[in-house]
DNA sequence: TTTTAACCGAGACGGTACGTCGGGTCTTTAC
DNA sequence: GTAAAGACCCGACGTACCGTCTCGGTTAAAA
């Protein structure tokens, strides 16, 4: 039987400075030179502090990277995020997109979010969660804008949308994880004509 | 100016024991838990001639890798590949589709290409290796069949292959590396015909 | 200034809870492997509780030794002890000596007065508590017995007692601490002889 | 089985930093505030350099004494040294107990010996190696000397000459380590008077 | 054909970080 | 309202690997 601490008890104060040191110190040196040590000395807090309550490095940053989240979505005022529906599609999709292009360049989110997504490609337990909790509920939006779009005769009612969505999202993704193409606003404007008017002539 | 080890002297058994004690151990533990002294020792070599012939265990393995792609293709018997041409679009991309599927399921492959995949995307001269040296070589293949079908007319003309081949390409890639969904024919079958046909209704 | 605890509000039940476990823990894993937090959890106690009243954990061994001595001696109904005078000295001593080697292999003994004696050997302050303590009033018995020797004219009159006493005290003392020789009643009694003889020829 | 390493490769510039820098320590500090960490930090070595060739900080202390001992013996130009036999008993031994008063006071000894035999007190397999390297040997020196005052007709014939000598060399050692007195050269030519003549009248 | 230089297996070395333990202090919770 | 429970910061523990280095020995190129 395995103790667990007093959840109760716990020190916000340290829970924060262990976040921010997280965050900055992945943003300094990188993924992989960031270390537990590093973390509990930014955030002047004890080894064990860390080591009591996640169980590893990765876990720290993912749940600091959640909590990251949270807060910038909390400044922003914010109801319960979706979609926005004009009734065009294609223009709903790429204001979408392209605001996603701005926050995939923007540095703060960088460093922290790449290094999520390798860890999760070989740690399969967080991988799972770094999906359920941030990449899921993303794409969940895009599911339900699809098929509002479905319902107003825009897009066909045999499509699955869970698929559909891959069609514009997962390109972006790759090539932004995998540096295998440059991302810009032009870039996802084409993907998402692409995706909905084929590529065979009509 | 740095000592240049001489690649005649180079003993190939070694270089071999490497590149299966690497492949071997990845399977076994897994990337992060592979070392290079367990890659030593399982090779039966000392450190040094590791580190004389690679900067990293990350390229020992990536090398380790394209040797075996290139060992798994001489068996094959092979000619320098391309994707089939029989003129109907749709088949031949279902048919380069469904056996990617069946390769990315082979475990042989997985534990090791998931690593380096994991790897490329914090390091990112490994990263940029790993794109060069395995995935640009595999997409221009696509757009090789994609010209071919703009010029038979099956593709509209305006349309960049570089960027349409991700529309099936990258979300398979993308719901192997993160789990993101199941990957199946039935799947890729799916992904074509969107692809091509797109979402909107004709 | 420091924080001096109320000491008439001190609960005597865990005071005599902590000596108990302090002794009992010494006995079980040796005084080396013997923590604060172990005396805390075996008495129950938090381990502020014992850090409010000693400094550290010799001092709460020391006062734990003393206590055990002092209920040991109530148990055997004492009046203050001196050594017994009946004007034989070499046998008074010779009775003592023995009872001392009975004590010194009594195990209840061994693992705490070992560990107290080493701790004082190192720390200074201890030391010397342990020496004024314990061990001075002992051989004090002893000055005692010899003075009352020299007026009976056994012992020449210029001996110093308190240099004479370690003539048969100390060699028991060493082979005890150091290891460095079996301790018994002949072996006590062979001190006593020679002490009070001399090693050269009459 | 245990990996022991191999002894012919071993560094001896490291061994002899390690004992410097223990040595060193220990008077610097005192014994239980050095620690291995330190110890190869002073050194300039790794902490795993310690942990190959000893088991523990008192085995390195234990040795660098040891050592130490060696080259203060080598420097005196030694042959294999014996107590002083000019005929005179008494003079003979009160001269090498004033050497050994001298010794004990040097404060190069003090601090890593006192240390030692503390550490020896507590943790038997050392305490045995201390005895049997260091203590016992120099007291065979004393068990020589007196077996040729026997023969010399300077002590009786039937005294056990290892107990004899622990009537002086005993209280030497326990005031020195307990600090139940002060030590001096009278102090143990008066020892040695008591114990050759006895403390009853002649 | 001999010499000789480099590679080779082995593994010790100075280091860095790991994850754990316990010290001594401070805070929270429960009796 | 006191004290148990235990979280906290800190620092040392002993271990695992890192990447470099040195040691003999073997082996293949150059002389």
């Amino acid at each position: 039987m395995v103790k667990r601490p007093d959840a109760r008890r716990r020190s916000e104060k340290s829970r924060r400075a262990i976040y921010d040191a997280a965050l900055s110190l992945v943003g300094d040196v990188g993924y992989p030179r960031t270390t537990v040590e590093g973390i509990a000395a930014r955030a002047g807090v004890g080894k064990q502090t860390i080591y009591r309550w996640w169980p590893s490095k990765a876990d720290v940053l993912l749940e600091a990277f959640l909590d990251l989240g949270e807060r910038v979505a909390e400044e922003a005022g914010q109801q319960p995020y979706r979609i926005p529906d004009t009734g065009d599609l294609a223009a709903d999709l790429k204001a979408v997109l392209r605001a996603t292009v701005d926050e995939l360049l923007d540095p703060r989110f960088e460093a922290p979010s790449r290094a999520l997504a390798a860890e999760g490609l070989v740690n399969e337990q967080l991988g799972r969660e770094f999906v359920a909790k941030l990449l899921e509920p993303q794409l969940q939006l895009y599911v339900e804008r699809l098929r509002s779009a479905q319902e107003a005769g825009q897009v066909r009612a045999e499509v699955d949308p869970r698929i559909a969505l891959e069609l514009f999202v997962s390109p972006l993704a790759q090539r932004w994880l995998q540096h295998t193409g440059e991302i810009s606003h032009t870039y996802t404007d084409t993907l998402v004509d692409y995706a909905l008017h084929g590529l065979a002539p009509r």
